[in-house]
DNA sequence: GTGTATGCATGACTTTAATCATACTCGGTT
DNA sequence: AACCGAGTATGATTAAAGTCATGCATACAC
């Protein structure tokens, strides 16, 4: 971790970020109070637990948050990109962290003290909205999964999964929209899907030979997506 | 479904419900634009993938809020119970609706429009923060789900869901706070645990012959309530 | 170059839980 | 009282996925 100088007002990720709807005034407030800083890939940014101090706002890069069981296993519960936060569920909600956030790029995150980001939700009704329709959104996704967890296959999971990747990790810049733009090994994967990295290796494998997907060095296409959709939907 | 009236103004669910926040004025407002309606076991209030057109506040009863695959096999995401409220994750977040809601005992239950949701949802924020806290705890509620799901055996999830259905149906008058003060059916049972209704059965009976459940009548009671803990942190 | 670590791949085996089939029990009806 | 149906209970079998073991490929260090 390294401490970098940016500055909200000309943040290149104000257009998609909470501070979109920040006045100049505020947005001068926010920039006094924060501290932005680099993170390495595989570094975490907050851990399970611990008290929230303050949110955080990605301004590169991507993030998984994850729980973990006894045995060290992860869970990964969602993923963050540019643009979006971290922290303000617990923070909100005055609980502990439930889960931790560890870079899987290279990372910019910047921190935002509690009281001003709370002293913003209060005073910003454009904000407090924003976060409102964010946050409903999200249990939503959250409430999809439970039930994808509880009843579909491993299989169907898997296919979901990659077509979950494809979507949230597109390539802006090649604009190649079938391919997979970010490398996460098996074992995340299998972590997001909630079974052993041997399955996730056995299933890609099996729909690789189906010609459902190939592999592209670390990365993976998507060949078939809609064979893949009905696979995903088989079930639910 | 039949139509009944109730005062806001004097709900005996005001002190839990958001109306306590509603100055005498805003109360009125909503009291004349609500309706209410009492619903008997076993029907249903709306249904996942309807538009929501408003807000459903429970003044009496407890409703289970599932999602059906494609079977018909529901998976059941969450309950409410006395002055809690329904559907305004949807209208907040703008989408439809991603579950049905089903009343598992007699409920009186009150529909707030659209509008005058939303428009006390701006104007007061006190009611505003409310709302925002209470989703932020559901949404770290739903991650814990996500990983009991993905992480937890069955016997695990099923400790887990006797000790939850324990606290959320703790017996007001009896104060027997062993006793699981609601009579679900095994398949109910095994629909929020994410599995077949054979298994529920076959680990309850186990659980009885531990002597860490006993049955009276339709009712379950928790015998030995640290030993189902320990079972349900077995690995998480 | 060689050695070594890490992640990927595959086989063999075990465990868990689903499915299918068949009774049993209890409350309500006729 | 006899009957019925829904929910509960239990056994037998099958299917799905986890675990353990081993080998291979690639990247990196020295």
């Amino acid at each position: 971790m390294q401490k970098i100088y940016l500055d909200c007002k000309n943040c290149d990720v104000k257009a998609v970020s909470f501070l979109s709807y920040c006045t100049d005034e505020e947005a001068e407030i926010v920039s006094a109070a924060k501290s932005c800083s680099h993170y390495n890939k595989g570094q975490s940014i907050f851990y399970e637990d611990n008290i929230p101090l303050g949110i955080y706002c990605l301004s590169k890069g991507a993030i998984k948050l994850t729980r973990s069981n006894k045995d060290g296993k992860e869970q990964i519960i969602r993923f963050a990109r540019e643009g979006e936060f971290l922290g303000y569920r617990a923070l909100i909600a005055d609980e502990p962290l439930v889960a931790t956030a560890t870079c899987i790029e290279d990372t910019v995150c910047c921190f935002v003290p509690k009281n001003v980001f709370l002293e913003l939700l209060e005073k910003n009704a454009q904000i407090n909205k924003h976060m409102l329709k964010s946050l409903c959104h999200d249990l939503g996704i959250a409430d999809e999964r439970i039930q994808s967890l509880a009843q579909k296959s491993v299989r169907e999971r898997l296919a979901e999964t990659l077509l979950f990747l494809q979507k949230t990790f597109q390539d802006d810049k090649t604009q190649d929209e079938n391919l997979i733009a970010v490398t996460l090994p098996r074992e995340d994967i299998a972590n997001i899907v909630g079974t052993a990295t041997e399955t996730v290796i056995r299933l890609l494998s099996e729909f690789k030979s189906d010609k459902l997907i190939d592999m592209e060095g670390k990365k993976i296409r998507i060949l078939n997506q809609s064979a893949l959709e009905r696979i995903s939907h088989a079930s639910v």
